[in-house]
DNA sequence: GAGGCGGCTTGATGTTCATCAAATCTCGTC
DNA sequence: GACGAGATTTGATGAACATCAAGCCGCCTC
């Protein structure tokens, strides 16, 4: 239930909890469990009050909402990132759900210690405030996305995207299923199965859940990849967060 | 150029500020500039470095997205409202233009000095992270509503949230032309004049700016409101901040 | 290795939305 | 009060997308 110590680790080279005190971290990390969910566990449902800040360690995570009995992916997360911190800090319930995709290590720290925290620590209230940031605009890229780009636009965008992050090899392997890759992209699956015979004319090859970009210039040409929507950021060493890559590439940890 | 007494007193009294020293205060309001612009002044563009953190007091701005000669209206602010306060936290380049509507009075705070005293004071960098949260989960609502529902959907509850934020009266005004309410609701002007007249059938009676909820029961039959998307909140009288919109009506100040 | 389940694909069809074109309306100017 | 630019509306058409229905494929169980 409590952590371990090369987890503990992990959690206090977070971006969110750099620079602060000693004190803050323990006060944060007492009353701290970690547990492992299998995979398409519910960790927090859509409208329900949001006690604990919660940091995948390990595994995938969805973050999805709902109305009228339609469901679409907000986002998908790896490790390592925190989730539903903005209804933490605002002590507010949560606009979406969460959902383990895989079996995944998570960290639960108690909201109201967090708070305590923000209030008294400044180091970690600005942490706070630039990982937040961080999230906004991740998010307004995500609307910008929606809202400008086409099916296959965004699907182009999201393999460039996907090459540049797991190292750029010609070949990669899509992270999960594609019916959740088509709610993330805002579309049916069956339209993503389409859009992917689309991205065949451009030089992709698909095999399964093995992607090849034979010709990144010509998909490029159709992507039209823009610093300003898309987020291409290579695989760095360090365990970052929200805020780091965000400043990327200008100002790299 | 600077600040009169009363304007002093109407930043004194934003979320953003609430409970911070004096001397941060006056740290942050130093070289602060007030100025007034004309409609359809871009404030600020898209991938440009931002110095300073906007206010906008007066007036009416309109946030906006670009790709591949597409333009999206990603918000519309009215006053008291920051603005671009997560890319001046980050000191990151701006992933949004801003624009003014109508004629307006913006009070540009220094990016530097705002920075530095989210590093020194607890009380701003707390007060600056629940209005950034505050942010996040307005964007959060706007991805889901733009995902989720289809186009009359989007309009339908835009109309009812007008109602109830203009006082809840059955007669109302579209604060600002369609052209721009159809970006915003991520539609073409012509589909939203299709829309409304998709309306009619549900009690909506549209007069030029003048709309009439004749029906509201039919209406949110159709609309579906759902407070995990929508923000229904009544015009409260003290000027807030996004963090205490976001917080109602659980904890309304 | 037969069966079955779920994910993925493909085809047919209908709905939603964008685009192009033109008519109408609005409002400020002269 | 006529004029003109721009906003709005309406109609016609096409593109993008969703839905429904099979079919295919991989994978796991027995």
């Amino acid at each position: 239930m409590s952590m371990r110590v090369v987890d503990v680790e992990r959690v206090k080279d977070l971006a969110l909890f750099s620079g602060v005190s000693d004190e803050t971290f323990s006060a944060v990390t007492a009353g701290a469990f970690l547990q492992k969910f299998p995979a398409g566990t519910t960790l927090l449902h859509e409208g329900d009050p949001v006690d604990f800040l919660y940091v995948l360690l390990d595994g995938l995570v969805e973050l999805e909402g709902t109305w009228n009995d339609k469901e679409t992916t907000l986002a998908v997360l790896r490790p390592v990132s925190t989730f539903i911190f903005a209804a933490v800090a605002l002590d507010a319930d949560a606009l979406m759900s969460a959902r383990t995709v895989e079996r995944s290590d998570i960290l639960m720290l108690s909201g109201e210690a967090l708070r305590r925290a923000m209030q008294t620590d400044p180091r970690f209230s600005y942490a706070a405030t630039l990982e937040l940031a961080g999230c906004y605009r991740g998010l307004v890229r995500a609307l910008k996305n929606q809202k400008l780009r086409g099916g296959a636009e965004r699907l182009a965008n999201y393999l460039i995207t996907q090459k540049v992050r797991q190292g750029g090899a010609e070949t990669f392997t899509l992270p999960h299923e594609k019916r959740l890759l088509a709610s993330l992209l805002g579309m049916t699956p069956e339209n993503l199965s389409r859009a992917f015979a689309t991205l065949t004319g451009y030089g992709v090859v698909v095999n399964g859940p093995e992607v090849t970009i034979a010709r990144p210039v010509v998909l490029e040409r159709l992507a039209k990849p823009d610093p300003l929507i898309d987020n291409h950021q290579p695989p760095s060493a360090a365990p970052i967060g929200k805020a780091e890559r965000e400043l990327w590439p200008a100002r790299a940890s």
